[in-house]
DNA sequence: CAAAGAATATGACACAGTGTCAATAAGTTA
DNA sequence: TAACTTATTGACACTGTGTCATATTCTTTG
């Protein structure tokens, strides 16, 4: 006995069954996307009768949601680098590397994001779990441009939360056009304008 | 008689129904939000039977596409701007009135474009009527920053394709932000800051 | 101006998908 | 092995959509 509990075959079982659908669910979702895709599908791919997929979820949204936890894992991570330039070159190299970062994420979960994309449009709460990442992302670069305009690197005549935004919010909007796979330039150079054009109407 | 042709009261019902539906279906969708009207709750509003209304439109997604293009018309305006700077300061002065344009129509129309949003992750025809309106500004910016830097006004070394579209991207984030009440600044702080980060980066 | 014809409107119906629940199966404990 | 607990199942009721044969209303024609 490996573990404290006797033998739990009944509780195994339904983890796998709950396994089963989520990876079913899954590829539904992405041969389909969000609004055509339907619970009957993934519960025929999963092989398991249509009631129990009620037992362990709520329905489609919530299935996506915990698919969704696992990317949002990711942009966390990068949300939480450190940001303490000495230079405004210092400043600049930092900030392209975290665009980067932030668009090559679209890249490597393009398809998850394009059904996450659709379910934003509509799902409240999906859309909400979008809205907190972006708004971890706004506060971090908030406080970082809040930083440099104590130490004398930045421009103090603009409202740190409102840049703060609207830089965030070219990111993103090019994060959308690579997961749509719409643009046309390569990650690196976009990152490298968009970020030639903050830090330089930023800083000082 | 007043016009050419002769008596069609047919016709004219035929408009009447049409008009009635359209204007109960914009009341729904106002009340209810895209995703939750329900045509057959339009239909009732409308006091008409039931297949009437798939005589005049396909269904939901039709009728919202003619009640959109109304504010469609207004965006369209706002992107025809003249724009021929001579110095930094008035090409400053013209982008913030614009940037503040765009983002007053979000006001203005803060309901219907609602509905929009909601939109425009569900359908694909309204997805692409919303693109068309972006890649018009987009194109728009991009021929004036390429004006810019012909004129020795801009930086040359940025792709002014790119940087349109970064710039696009943060004003049409901040109207989302404003079309859902979720902005704590006034309209014209930020487009000032915006307007300002942009010039400061992008201008000589 | 009545009958034929054309345009419009109608709602019953078939269909698709969802979520529920009483019944059943499978596993655990004593 | 009987009693009990947990997990699974699919038939069913329900909601909303789009279609289509039929009815209504208006126009034209002889």
């Amino acid at each position: 006995m490996e573990n404290g509990k006797t033998g739990d075959k009944r509780h195994l079982r339904s983890i796998m069954t709950r396994q089963k659908l989520l990876e079913a669910a899954k590829e539904i979702f992405l041969e389909e996307g969000y609004q055509a895709a339907l619970i009957s599908q993934m519960i025929k791919r999963a092989n398991i009768g249509y009631g129990t997929a009620y037992v362990h979820f709520k329905g489609k949204e919530d299935l996506l949601i915990v698919l969704m936890e696992n990317v949002m894992e990711q942009f966390y991570e990068i949300a939480e680098t450190f940001f303490f330039p000495k230079s405004k070159d210092e400043a600049k190299h930092i900030i392209n590397r975290q665009a980067n970062a932030f668009l090559k994420m679209a890249e490597a979960e393009r398809n998850m994001m394009q059904v996450f994309e659709q379910a934003i449009g509509i799902s409240t709460i999906i859309s909400d779990k979008w809205k907190a990442i972006r708004m971890k992302f706004i506060q971090r670069i908030s406080q970082d441009v809040a930083y440099a305009q104590q130490n004398g690197l930045a421009r103090t005549e603009l409202n740190h939360e409102l840049v703060a935004r609207g830089w965030f919010f070219t990111n993103e909007m090019y994060l959308w056009e690579i997961v749509r796979n719409e643009h046309q330039s390569s990650v690196e150079e976009i990152s490298q304008t968009i970020t030639s054009v903050y830090v330089e109407g930023l800083y000082v």
